[in-house]
RNA sequence: GGACAGGUGGGUGAGCUGGCUGAAACCACCUCCCUGCUAAGGAGGCGUACCCAUUGCGGGUACCGAGGGUUCGAAUCCCUCCCUGUCCGCCA
């Protein structure tokens, strides 16, 4: 949630780096003077109910020395339909104001490049040369296919469209990366996790999936439940509305889940294959950092999530995100892109960001900094999409005779 | 899913015949004093959010699971929901 006191008092800067992100002027202004309103009308609010404890408090004094009460009384009866009727005003500004504030991304960072949409995205570096094959490299859905690894029909019949089954060595390969990545990441200081895979909405709020992008999410039918897209969102709010005691080092997380996403616009993208599905596998990072630690810890989990990609020897880049790319909570993310040989494409299979306090204002993450109770950071990170990890091995392992070897870092989880 | 019992501050736990209770007491924690170290002891402090004032102390509102209601006034009474515990049913 955008900082409402800093809008107020810092109006230009934070309207100017919101509209690269495609946010409107007239939206913001509209909503810092609500604020004020709302403020200006909540004292008055609180004057009125200040007037009516303490003649409350007179009423019951006396009555004890039976005193007459009735014209205070009276008066307390009046004040009463007065805080009632400024109740409904205040509540109003109020529920108006958090729901348009709800509605606002996170401002980038000043150092993230200004473009439009993924065009703009910077190349950072690039790690590994992609392979040179003697022959033409196949596309991953037909590998599948032929090797009896992956079955889209059946995957349509049990549920429907961008659903699919993983058979034989491909269902292996995926629990074997699982495994690969989580301890990968335990030697990177992420403490395992096993959390649930439904969460409310008070969660999805937290992290802000909600209330703007709930046509993306399933949910389950008369349960305030939905399946999680990322275990971004429930490791996160793993510490919501907590006051975190002890934050001298970050808390950094990492665990599978599953992933649930209904790609709502994304309609004949990728339809072909495993790229975008409805459920994948991912292993996830998450951390919760005081503010003056993020970038440092930003790094070390791009750096641990190439490293993966490094150990699995396969060919990917760097890409920073341009202010028109930048996900809606997001203040900066570097995308990692595998190369694909059947696609001759680099594309995305890691996205790591820090959300600064954005996620935290809204979850109320806090730890304890002397007195004073601090919002934390928060930042996530894929590390690794699991079933993208499985077709970069597939097209980038995949030899003359259709087989498909197996990277050396694996062979100990196969 | 059914029956009963509960949900109070970091923890334990009083209050629940409505006003003097934002909330006793104890523990934990912090500061100071005492002490050769440790332990013990003594004095004080110790919830969260927002608003006002800030030269100085400070002041106000809201919050006792959540949301409604009754009342001049509710942690305390009523309703709905959620959650926890125990027993029964069902089940991996």
């Amino acid at each position: 949630m955008v900082d409402l006191r800093l809008l107020e008092k810092n109006f230009d800067e934070v309207a100017k780096r919101l509209r690269t992100k495609g946010v409107e002027e007239k939206l913001l202004a509209e909503i810092k003077e609500l604020f004020e309103t709302y403020k200006k009308e909540k004292r008055a609010l609180e004057e009125l109910q200040a007037k009516q404890n303490s003649l409350s408090k007179l009423f019951g004094q006396y009555k004890r020395e039976g005193k007459d009460i009735n014209e205070l009384k009276e008066e307390l009866e009046i004040n009463k339909a007065k805080i009632a009727a400024h109740q409904e005003v205040v509540r109003d500004l109020q529920e108006k104001l958090n729901n348009l504030a709800l509605q606002i991304p996170n401002p980038p960072d000043p150092d993230v490049p200004i473009g439009k949409d993924e065009e703009d995205n910077v190349e950072i570096k690039r790690v590994l040369e992609p392979k040179k094959f003697d022959f033409e490299p196949k596309e991953h859905w037909e590998l599948g296919e032929k090797l009896g690894w992956i079955d889209f029909e059946r995957g349509v019949k049990l549920a429907k469209s961008r659903f699919s089954v993983l058979k034989s060595t491909a269902a292996r390969l995926e629990r074997a990366l699982i495994n690969f990545m989580l301890d990968h990441n335990r030697s990177y200081g992420f403490e395992e996790v096993c959390t649930p895979f439904l969460a409310n909405s008070a969660t999805l709020l937290g992290t802000g999936q909600l209330p703007k992008f709930a046509d993306d999410l399933f949910k389950i039918e008369d349960e305030d439940l939905y399946l999680i897209p990322t275990a971004e969102v429930t490791l996160t709010n793993l510490y919501r509305d907590e006051i975190i005691t002890d934050l001298s080092s970050p808390i950094k997380l990492t665990a599978y889940t599953p992933c649930f996403r209904k790609e709502a616009g994304s309609g004949g993208k990728d339809v072909r294959g495993m790229i975008r599905q409805h459920q994948f596998d991912k292993v996830e990072l998450v951390a919760i950092t005081k503010p003056e630690e993020s970038d440092k810890v930003f790094e070390e989990m791009v750096e641990c999530a190439s490293s993966l990609l490094t150990k699995l020897g396969l060919p990917h880049r760097y890409m920073m995100l341009c202010t028109g790319d930048l996900g809606f909570s997001a203040a900066k993310t570097i995308d990692l892109e595998v190369w694909l040989p059947g696609q001759g494409k680099y594309r995305e299979i890691s996205s790591i960001s820090n959300t600064r306090d954005f996620q935290a204002r809204r979850a109320k993450i806090r730890y304890k900094e002397g007195k004073k109770n601090l919002l934390t950071h928060t930042l996530n990170g894929s590390s690794l999409a699991v079933g993208r990890t499985l077709i970069a091995i597939m097209e980038n392992y995949q030899q003359k005779d259709g087989t498909i070897a197996i990277p050396k870092a694996l062979e100990p989880y196969m």
